[in-house]
RNA sequence: GCGCCGGUAGCUCAGUGGAUAGAGUGUCUCACUCCGAAUGAGAAGGCCGCGGGUUCAAUCCCCGCUCGGCGCACCA
């Protein structure tokens, strides 16, 4: 592809005027407004540089530059240099560029041949799959498939909640109240009410805690009647997560979750006593990270089970040893800041330098309407199935109302609802706090997934409109791309162009909701182009020539949205 | 108390050390005999939390304050 701003980077380093060509490229910008220009450099800098008024600096290279054919003009506005580029020249060298790759077309592979492990949806067995687990779930899908686009080896891990104190009390409960019968019937709903009991009985007996923990004791010791019920309970479970994870179209490479480790964390500890690192404090073992300012990192508690920090510090070898990774990501809430913190200082007191590779992806919270956090033990929570499913149902009646005889219509349907949910996820930036609001989940108008897909759709239905041979000659590239200059095409074709670097700074901030927001300008743009111009017009150079627009349009927004992990109908 | 994160239009949120701070939504108008109205156009709406500082230039960087969220040893 066309690189604009190595032309004029290129350009503007040869006048030799004290800066290196990198820095030269990295102060080029694009102007807040069309009329300023394409893309601009402020002479500023090089005003303190070169002891000259800034704007004469500016008139200087707008002079010296502006002979290349990439642009239709060059022109110095106070301390800035303006760059019109030529119109024609980059609808034809975009478009030409998108028609042709295709479904390529995004991709690179500047991380081919390096893995990367992504940790990310891990719920709570025998917990329910509720709202609050979107976040992980949906934001971390992304970030795996913004890294494939990049060429990158991505092992998706979905890191299960399967070991701890907790099933402990799961199993209490379970021997005190639990019926197999009800159980197998409806095991989440029935475990959580388990679990809710248990709470509700542990305030007023607080020894019904320490039988807890007892029993989890017994578990991590692998006495057979404790590990029985475990199993039985994740088995369950992961039939319940695996039907919300077909909805969603997301899979994993690997299921390892805490249990797996369990094996591996008697060697941890050894490690770190035999590092030195390990200190005993009121009967618990710790890793003292005061002088730090990260408090301590308890490593295992003073009955001897283990702790979350020491599985994940158990976790990271391993994978490091297993996958040689050059990022391992962990996409979990900003709650656990300071756990993260303390576990990349415990790595890198163990002396591991890859320590720098991992990194805590953060988000903020969903909270409910009236104030409340979602909390499974108080047994507040919406359950993530029925957020997807009241979205599949809104969107049928919808078509049912505007398009009834759609062929399809359940597929379509399913799409476009978990589109809008997964869209609107991926819509903020991750680490801002929201409420969980039904109106605004089932809201499909503005900014929202539906919109781009009825764009795509759209794009899709004029391109249904148009002859076999019109669009035979669109993929040839050879067309009169003069007629693609009007302002609509034109800020069109720009938003097209920038889609590569737009993915890979969504990916260097592991921020899906960068390209999300693209998107959505590139939606907005084409509907206006599709307002302001007639496409299937009476003169087919022209027709062709916006055809091949509408082509690369819809093959942008569909690309886009699948790595955000949404679909792309061409009706609906 | 200490630490981390947030505060931008009525509401939900983008944004960048630089040129007049932008969308969506809501309100009020307008546009379907015309390629899909889940659309487009227009109006209205702003001490960018407050106070200092750095800078040629601060909504953005630094310091203090304030409001809100989260976290701070046997949960994960």
């Amino acid at each position: 592809m066309i690189d604009y701003r190595d032309i004029i980077a290129d350009l503007i380093f040869s006048e030799n005027l004290g800066l290196s060509r990198d820095e030269v490229r990295d102060i080029i910008e694009i102007p807040t407004e069309e009329r300023m220009g394409d893309f601009a450099f402020p002479c500023f800098k090089l005003a303190k540089e070169l002891r000259k008024a800034p704007q004469m600096i500016a008139a200087d290279i707008a002079a010296k530059i502006s002979d290349c054919d990439a642009f239709e003009k060059v022109e110095q506005v106070n301390a800035y240099v303006n760059v019109f580029v030529n119109r024609s020249h980059i609808a034809e060298n975009v478009i030409e560029e998108i028609n042709d790759q295709g479904s390529t077309y995004g991709q690179t592979d500047i991380g081919a041949g390096r893995n990367i492990v992504v940790d990310f949806s891990s719920p709570n067995i025998a917990k329910p799959f509720h709202i609050g687990h979107i976040r992980s779930t949906v934001i971390g899908n992304s970030i795996c498939k913004l890294y494939k686009a990049l060429g990158y080896n991505v092992i998706g891990v979905n890191h299960l909640g399967d070991y701890g104190t907790q099933f402990g009390k799961m199993i209490v409960a379970y021997r005190k109240w639990g019926s197999e019968e009800d159980l197998v019937k409806e095991p989440i709903k029935t475990l959580l009410s388990y679990y809710t009991k248990f709470h509700e009985e542990a305030e007023k007996d607080p020894a019904l805690d320490d039988e807890a923990r007892e029993a989890f004791v017994r578990l991590e010791a692998g006495e057979e009647e404790e590990v029985k019920l475990w199993e039985k309970f994740r088995e369950y479970s992961l039939e319940e997560f695996n039907k919300v994870y077909k909805m969603l179209g997301i899979t994993f490479e690997s299921y390892a979750g805490e249990s797996f480790y369990s094996d591996k964390i008697p060697a941890v500890i050894e490690e770190l006593k035999s590092k030195g690192l390990i200190k005993e404090s009121q009967g618990a073992q710790i890793v003292d990270l005061e002088e730090y300012d990260l408090g301590a990192a308890m490593i295992m508690k003073s009955d001897g089970s283990s702790l979350y920090a020491t599985r994940d510090i158990a976790t990271a070898i391993y994978r490091k040893n297993t996958y040689d990774f050059v990022k391992n990501i962990y996409v979990v809430a900003s709650q656990q800041n300071l756990h993260f913190k303390q576990w990349k200082m415990v790595l890198k007191l163990m002396g591991y330098e890859w320590e720098k590779d991992c990194i805590h992806v953060p988000f903020g919270l969903i909270s409910l309407e009236d104030g409340e956090i979602l909390s499974t033990r108080k047994g507040k929570v919406i359950f993530l199935e029925d957020v997807l499913n009241n979205a599949v149902k809104k969107t049928k009646d919808i078509m049912l109302e505007k398009n009834p005889n759609i062929p399809e219509i359940d597929n379509i349907a399913h799409d476009v609802g978990i589109g809008a949910v997964v869209f609107q996820e991926l819509s903020n930036n991750r680490i801002k706090d929201y409420v969980f609001n039904w109106d605004k989940v089932l809201n499909f108008d503005g900014e929202t997934g539906p919109y781009v897909q009825y764009t795509h759709a759209r794009a899709s239905s004029v391109l249904r409109n148009a002859s076999p041979e019109e669009l035979n000659e669109t993929k040839t590239g050879i067309c009169d791309y003069s007629y693609l200059t009007g302002e609509t095409a034109f800020s069109l074709i720009k938003l097209l162009y920038r889609v590569p670097e737009v993915i890979i700074d969504a990916s260097d901030k592991y921020e899906p909701s960068v390209l999300t927001r693209h998107l959505v300008d590139i939606a907005q743009s084409f509907n206006k182009f599709y307002h302001d111009e007639h496409i299937l017009v009476d003169n087919r150079d022209e027709k062709i020539a916006k055809l091949s627009l509408v082509m690369a349009t819809k093959t942008v927004i569909a690309n886009c949205l699948a790595f955000l992990g949404i679909n792309a109908p061409e009706r609906m």
